[in-house]
DNA sequence: TTCATATCGCTACTTGAATACCGATAACGA
DNA sequence: TCGTTATCGGTATTCAAGTAGCGATATGAA
């Protein structure tokens, strides 16, 4: 008698464990980072908590507030549960507690500075954009190329010439920058702005900046969702 | 003479073979969507692309393109194959067919028309925006609650009276809206957009909007990249 | 007091995208 | 003319995230 086992193909060995998503994951943040996706929806978990909280409500749960979001029920659990703070059956999540740990995890407990630069159109309109003091963050100075606006003041912060920014974001000691510039100005400012102690760029620019390692880079590129727009608008239409 | 077999998981079997990325994928587009993430690369591509013409290029390759954009080369061209142009081995892929597909694939090869809806500073600071004559939208209407607005003219755009809107759009036959209205009103506006027609907002509210089915939201949270910035940076220093 | 149940927290599975790998091929230089 | 090689186009693998299912448990009602 001859036994023949052929393989097609080798079955799938887990050597390590499927990430877990409980407490623990919160102890060393360093080791455990937060799932991207999780970290964009936590600053809607946010406003949708302050508004029931301001309701009167003491305990979030999951499905209400997945619900209220039109996510799915057991996502928001797993996000939620990676805060770190324990839920109870039958009632939810503290409220208090839990919006203070999602503040914590996105660095939104502690005040915050940040430097605009480039106060043209859009950079007026987000000296005026009222989210950020919900974030902790202030925009401390402003600041643009053209001599025209530098020395007015939009939406109270007081716009400088560049040339002050480097010296200016060293001494206050700012790690935070957020880029309205046109895009060929960009990369030259980015260089400034690390140089000067900047290690995160909020960049509203098309250009593809290159930074050194360390320093992160969060492209605002309107022309993305708009391209899912027009996509799936030919596709279906 | 005894023989165990013990599986202790089952092999994986593929059903059905996995996604091939090739010029197939674009010969019916209603069932071979493009992958979301390729969509949202697609608009950087066609910046570079339009950058590498004006230098006189007449082949795109994958790899210079990716070192341009600091992208992986591979990934690169798996998102340009799906453009469906054929390429060239030691040329690349020909740079007016390819942004010619890119420009389809997206709905960009022919003039949208959109509306904007709330005419405050970030309102009109979109209406000054450059890049969507690129992606051929134009806007051909704004409207805000504020009479104050109404009847004054921005960017070249006249900004109308909500009242008008809903009879406006059914009459352009207008798909697509930009919202930039508070939040409190902006579940009301897309009601109203939706019922005159519109088929795809792009939302810069911080309203979760619920629309029926077959119309898309696209929303632009500041406060998205944002997390992600202040979290990168929480956990760095 | 007891029971029904909403909700949590965990494990397992599926899906989608990124990455690795490699043979085929056309352009280029010797 | 002929080898070298950059680049394409395809398959397989790995990884991250979303989804499903289910036992445990505290709450609130009978």
């Amino acid at each position: 008698m001859k036994i023949f086992i052929i393989f097609l193909s080798l079955p799938k060995v887990y050597i390590q464990p499927p990430l877990w998503y409980n407490a623990r994951a919160m102890e060393n943040p360093r080791e455990n980072p937060l799932p991207l996706p999780t970290i964009r929806r936590y600053p809607i978990f946010l406003r949708a908590i302050g508004e029931m909280m301001d309701a009167g409500e003491a305990f979030i749960s999951s499905s209400v507030l997945a619900e209220r979001l039109g996510l799915d029920p057991v996502l928001t659990r797993k996000d939620l549960a990676m805060a770190g703070v324990p839920g109870r059956p039958r009632r939810g999540y503290p409220a208090g507690e839990l919006r203070a740990a999602i503040n914590r995890a996105l660095g939104w407990d502690s005040a915050t500075d940040a430097v605009l630069v480039g106060a043209g159109s859009l950079g007026s309109a987000l000296l005026g954009y009222a989210g950020f003091k919900e974030q902790n963050l202030s925009i401390v100075a402003a600041f643009d190329a053209n001599p025209r606006l530098a020395g007015s003041t939009v939406h109270g912060v007081k716009v400088r010439p560049l040339a002050e920014m480097a010296r200016l974001v060293r001494r206050l000691k700012v790690h935070l920058a957020i880029l309205t510039v046109p895009t060929a100005a960009a990369q030259a400012c980015a260089e400034t702005l690390v140089e000067a102690g900047v290690r995160g760029i909020l960049n509203f620019s098309s250009a593809q900046l290159s930074v050194p390692e360390g320093v992160i880079v969060q492209n605002v590129d309107l022309a993305q969702p708009l391209a899912v727009l027009s996509h799936a608008i030919a596709r279906h239409g």
